[in-house]
DNA sequence: GTCTATATTTGGATAGAC
DNA sequence: GTCTATCCAAATATAGAC
């Protein structure tokens, strides 16, 4: 019985497929907007027809929803490769600075993450399950500094999505707010941390 | 020569119907989703053929801009409506919470204003200059209580619009960063006043 | 798995009669 | 100022031949 293989090598083709409409649906979304993405111009970039595309997605929002968890793939594994030091203050900076680079080194992957903005898109279960993963990361690693009371996480991630938005937003291309995360993590690690070895402010 | 009054006749009930749809397309933007905005359906609304909405507004992105002009308006009516007290925590915990309001009160306004979500749209430049003023506005007031650092206001923004937008992507409805605006707003307070009178923290 | 063909809807926008 | 008539382009999606 040599089926299997077979079955394997049609499925590694199948994925691979995939994973190549993914990478164009990627370069799209850079070059014409995140909610400007199209089947028919997909299609035309991968070479093949726009209803094609259905033998690997069942609908536009599938793709979207790959897109989805792909992007949060990266940012864990992005997060995991990070070596945040022990010290809770050098830690968020570090923290916060990862996020830069991560959000301004794309945008649309940036805004499919973080922001809401594509109307009738909502994440699976499987893929939304990637974006707790991420979330839950990023508390174990404030809770081994010490960083644990209700609402410590939830101002985090209000602050540094605000620097994020902020910046993409009113200065892209800029550093207004890029200037500002040394400051911004200080200024959290000392409403955060029990009062000892304050930051010297601004 | 009464050619006057009747110019003048007509062109109030221009402004009228450009008012009226005006408040159809928002109230679209609130049922649909700001980016889902159709010509067609906002003209059935208001009870037109979809090609007479062109006698009032030159393209859709004009009727876009239209609706960032008037929502920059109300937000600065909101701001000159606040009386802001003298001291500057209570000033700043009053203009988060009235910012918040506003945000909530109406999604795709917010949307519109604050994030940069609908592709190809710009506002004009008069349209802009509205918003400009706004943050002026804010600008003023926090100089008025000392808060004039290079950093103070953009730092200010970030963290109020990302309260915001965590709480309106992550917690539609609920309470779980609203209940973090004091603590946020003494934070800042914290870390930009000249270290006297220092909040409790949490 | 990919194609042709097609359905179906919708989008924004223009010309010209009335 | 509003309409009819139309245009044109594009959208997502399905059916069925090969």
């Amino acid at each position: 019985m040599s089926e299997t293989p077979i079955i394997d090598r049609k499925a590694r083709r199948h994925s691979q497929t995939r994973a190549e409409i993914l990478d164009a649906a990627w370069a799209l979304a850079r070059d014409a907007g995140l909610a400007a993405l199209s089947l028919n111009e997909l299609a035309r970039r991968v070479g093949m027809r726009p209803q094609s595309l259905y033998t690997y997605f069942g609908s536009k929002n599938a793709i979207y929803d790959a897109m989805f968890a792909r992007g949060y793939q990266q940012y864990l594994e992005m997060l995991q490769a990070e070596d945040f030091p022990p010290d809770p203050r050098a830690a968020l900076r570090q923290g916060l600075w990862a996020l830069f680079r991560f959000c301004l080194a794309d945008l649309p992957r940036y805004q499919l993450l973080f922001q809401r903005t594509i109307p009738g898109f909502e994440p699976s279960p499987g893929s939304y399950a990637l974006a707790t993963r991420a979330l839950e990361f990023t508390a174990a690693r404030l809770a081994e500094r010490g960083i644990s009371g209700p609402g410590d996480l939830d101002l985090l991630t209000a602050l540094a999505t605000g620097l994020v938005d902020q910046q993409v937003s009113n200065d892209p291309g800029g550093d207004r707010w890029i200037g500002l995360i040394d400051w911004a993590a200080d200024m959290y690690a000392d409403h955060v941390l029990p009062s000892t070895a304050r930051g010297t402010g601004r």
